[in-house]
RNA sequence: GGGCGGUUAGCUCAGUGGUAGAGCACUACAAUGACACUGUAGGGGUCACAGGUUCAAGUCCUGUACCGCCCACCA
């Protein structure tokens, strides 16, 4: 074999990133033409193109990619379908905002010089996440690439609103939304988070109109009073029960208001009044709907007071300000009191968030839900892990409104056309709404922009050529599965599984696994703005994209959260080093295709059999979306057992020209085995390693080659305990070694063995400082013993022995024996365990009893030899 | 307020009711015939806590504490 450009090191970065082109250049990307394989298809989630991949996405993608490498290797025909997503609100606040830095904006340039902007930038970094993904051996085919805002595209999401619309499913109406007044947009749930601050409540007088005295509400906001069109109070609470119905005086602007009975407010919370407002608090909305009331507006989109009068055009901060300093003057304010108060902050503005009441576009979901929840209830869409079922139900069973519409330039404009008199017309163009309309002029076009969820919600079939009938269509759909992030279940895959069912009648995907958030080695949060966050590209350069793979992938199971440290890819990278020297090893002991076997020896039949294990295991685990089983599994065979032992073991077999074959040929198959099943988590070290060996039958690349199968002759159990016995014999004999300091003699002349060995003395002789093995025990010379799987081990130590440590050694060893004895034999001794446990168990504990015993016994005789 | 995860060796984590495991770190040893990104041996754990079920509990049940996440309208 040509070993000359094979260093002892793996190097990543000198192969890894050439293999990426040669698998392109050869297709492998893209689907098997031949129709009569089964199809394994994932639309992966579009990445954002607000900037570069972060750990998460190392992870996400990288796992996509490993599902189709697997399901490539199992004969499947497979897609990966990669995307963008245009995220509306996210990638206009980035533009936006690079706009200011260059002392102009979105509003200076206007609607149609903006979306230009965005379409330059979304080109450039869309780029960089692209060529990211590369790098980190993600194989999806680029020939299918889809964009949500690509004509195909953005024309479905347009007659879907249409559809929907005539439906009733979407309609226009008044609710109290989410408003980012620094974007001057409603935002959906997930653009926000919540945060408790320290805040006042505030006490305010409300006089009764017929001088009767007073109610003291408490507000947190007191600003919104100016809004405010009636006091609440419970209808059972005994302070106010014959107040109701009162009118009252609504301090500072002097307007009446009633005093009414609902059940929103909490008698035990502040004085059990609350003030309502429904224009500007979602549960003060309720009450006004319950009750038939006025719903003002006092607060225009900057959230600038819009109410003529003293506080007009004041912000909502200063007039909070001047609104108490007033009520303080005038004698209403009771007191203030601190107060922690929960608030909504705009993710993309960091903004606080007002709840205002506004005309948007809304979607119906509860009857888009029905299916869905059958679906996952039914386990005909899965959840990995399962308890995500339970979450996603009770979600879609409270299921609410969703508003459509944002106050945005990019994305999806509403296809609603109006006529002078505001007559609505839903049409794909300006003409076709005019058609509509007739005699009426269509005079504008619906200003805003659809949720970014609403395109993508179509992702899985849209981006197969739905409405067409295309052959993608028919082929991949429905798609296999959806890997994503636990924080957007209920909008995107909700969303999804809604559209996917109501518009092609069809689940979007089968299984939907949901991976762990990455974390830093400490246990926070990687975060972009904190600066804790760990760039992955850096680590594909340095370390590799193989081992941040092995990482990242190793951790994954059904957790809900990994830590990724540096140090845990650096051992990656180690055992990167390992595959790569122990197939150097197999190279440079073979020298060609191996074609057949000699007879099997009990050690070779050992290592097959647990390859034939580690394969079962590792296709399980995969199937199962257990990664990190998977890992274990293959880490634990390729490293405990094939190079620890079998290779170790076969040294001198090997240097043997007439015993080599067998060992070579066992190698051989190992390795291809594990190259194959190591694949979809190290594609490119794999991939180099394949194409050094000479295996029979090869492929052109190990990507596009099969599934490693065996024949059930490799499954030998017996084989394995067997040697497993033997090996734990060599580890008494090596621990012998260590204890009596023999280690840095060259060897021992012999090794005294007193019991059956099965046939395996050649294990034992394969450690090359045992120069013999002989039966029977060391006359006239004195030497030290040790028992192991009740074979007596014994070295001739003449000259050698430390009586002090060797006495330790035994001391030791018995008191440990005796502590054991001791839980068995209290265990036998409790007639309750011998008349229930199962038969098997107590055979196993009694034999080990004996065994004990027995041992003790050897001890005592050693003993007395040394003194 | 409701729900879900987690708590096992110094660290990061596996663990199908039957004598507690791995990797790293640590200790001692080994000077290159695949690999020092290595090998061998070793030390180290009342499995968060309290009850219960069972012959037997890290594992099943109930409760508690702490950490984390999700959902929720407390002014």
């Amino acid at each position: 074999m040509d070993l000359s450009n094979m260093p002892t090191r793996y190097d990543a970065s000198t192969t890894e990133q050439q293999w990426y082109a040669r698998w392109e250049e050869a297709g492998l990307f893209q689907p098997s033409n031949d129709k009569d394989r089964p199809v394994y298809c994932i639309t992966i989630p579009p990445p954002n193109i607000t900037g570069s991949l972060h750990m998460g996405h190392a992870l996400c993608y990288p796992l996509q990619d490993l599902l189709g490498r697997y399901h490539r290797l199992q004969g499947k025909s497979v897609l990966i379908l990669p995307g963008q997503d245009h995220a509306g609100i996210a990638l206009q606040s980035v533009v936006d905002k690079q706009l200011r830095k260059q002392g102009t904006s979105a509003a200076k340039i206007g609607r149609e010089e903006f979306t230009k902007r965005v379409w330059e930038w979304r080109k450039e970094s869309g780029d960089t996440i692209l060529h990211q993904l590369r790098s980190l051996g993600c194989g999806f085919d680029w020939s299918r690439e889809r964009f949500t805002l690509d004509d195909q595209y953005a024309q479905t999401v347009l007659r879907v609103f249409i559809e929907w619309y005539k439906r009733g499913l979407i309609f226009r109406g008044k609710r109290v939304v989410n408003w980012d007044p620094k974007l001057q947009t409603s935002v959906s749930d997930i653009e926000t988070f919540r945060e408790t601050r320290k805040g006042k409540l505030y006490h305010v007088r409300y006089p009764y109109a017929d001088g009767s005295g007073e109610i003291i509400i408490a507000t947190t906001r007191p600003e919104t009073m100016l809004a405010d069109v009636a006091v609440a109070v419970h209808p059972s609470d005994a302070r106010y029960k014959d107040k109701i119905g009162k009118t009252l005086i609504l301090p500072l602007l002097g307007r009446e208001i009633p005093l009414i009975a609902d059940l929103y407010p909490d008698p035990a919370f502040g004085t059990g009044a609350v003030k309502i407002t429904p224009a500007h608090d979602p549960n003060d909305y309720q009450v006004g709907i319950r009750h038939g009331l006025d719903m003002p507006v006092i607060l225009d989109p900057q959230a600038r007071v819009c109410l003529e009068g003293p506080y007009y055009g004041m912000d909502r901060n200063e007039a909070r300000k001047q609104i108490v300093k007033d009520l303080e003057d005038q004698g209403y304010l009771v007191k203030i009191d601190d107060h922690e108060i929960p608030i909504i902050i705009s993710d993309r503005s960091g903004e606080v968030i007002e709840p205002l009441l506004s005309e948007q576009w809304f979607c119906d979901q509860a009857k888009l839900a029905q299916p869905v929840i059958e679906a996952v209830q039914n386990k005909e869409v899965r959840f990995h892990p399962e308890r995500y079922d339970r979450i996603f139900i009770d979600w879609m069973e409270n299921i609410r409104e969703w508003c459509l519409s944002r106050q945005l330039w990019w994305g999806h404009r509403i296809p609603i056309y109006y006529t002078e008199e505001g007559t609505p017309f839903a049409a794909l163009n300006w003409d076709d709404a005019q058609t509509q309309a007739g005699d009426q002029k269509i005079v504008r076009q619906d200003d805003d922009v659809l949720d970014t969820w609403f395109s993508s919600g179509m992702w899985p079939f849209v981006t197969l050529g739905w409405p067409e009938q295309t052959a993608d269509l028919e082929t991949y759909y429905p798609t296999s599965c959806l890997i994503t992030d636990r924080n957007i279940i209920n909008l995107w895959v909700a969303r999804m599984m809604m559209m996917g069912y109501d518009l092609t009648k069809k689940k979007p995907f089968s299984d939907v696994m949901i991976y762990a958030t990455v974390m830093r080695e400490d246990g926070r949060r990687m975060s972009k703005s904190l600066g804790t966050g760990i760039d992955p590209m850096e680590i594909v350069g340095t370390i590799g994209a193989d081992a941040l793979r092995y990482t990242l992938l190793s951790q994954t199971g059904e957790n809900q959260e990994l830590r990724y440290s540096e140090k845990k890819t650096e051992e990656a990278r180690n055992f990167c080093n390992k595959i790569w020297n122990a197939t150097r090893f197999v190279l440079l002991n073979i020298e060609g295709p191996i074609e057949t076997c000699g007879e099997l020896t009990t050690v070779d039949k050992w290592i097959l059999s647990r390859l034939y294990q580690t394969e079962k295991t590792v296709r399980n685990a995969y199937e199962a979306f257990n990664i990190q089983a998977a890992c274990q599994a293959m880490y634990r065979f390729f490293w405990s057992e094939l190079c620890d032992w079998y290779i170790e073991v076969s040294k001198p077999r090997l240097a043997d020209p007439d015993g080599k074959l067998t060992p070579q040929w066992v190698l051989v198959t190992a390795i291809e085995a594990f190259l194959k099943m190591m694949h979809p988590i190290m594609p490119h070290l794999t991939e180099e390693l394949y194409q050094h060996m000479p295996f029979n039958q090869k492929s052109d690349f190990l990507m596009s080659s099969s599934w490693p199968t065996f024949p059930e002759s490799f499954d030998q159990p017996e084989a394995e305990k067997e040697i497993e016995r033997i090996f734990e014999i060599t580890r008494t004999v090596r621990a012998l070694r260590v204890t009596l300091d023999l280690q840095s003699m060259k060897g021992i002349p012999a090794l005294f063995v007193e019991g059956d060995l099965q046939g395996n003395e050649s294990v034992l002789a394969s450690q090359a400082w045992i120069q013999e093995i002989k039966y029977g025990r060391p006359e006239g010379e004195t030497f030290i013993s040790a028992t192991s799987e009740g074979v007596d081990l014994h070295i001739p130590t003449t000259g050698l022995v430390d009586t002090e440590k060797e006495l330790a050694r035994l001391n030791k060893d018995e008191e440990k024996i005796k502590g054991d004895l001791a839980k068995l034999e209290a265990r036998l001794a409790n007639p309750q365990f011998m008349e229930r446990a199962k038969p098997e168990v107590v055979e196993k504990e009694q034999a080990a009893v004996s065994e004990m015993r027995e041992r003790l016994l050897k001890i005592d005789e050693r003993r007395a030899l040394l003194q």
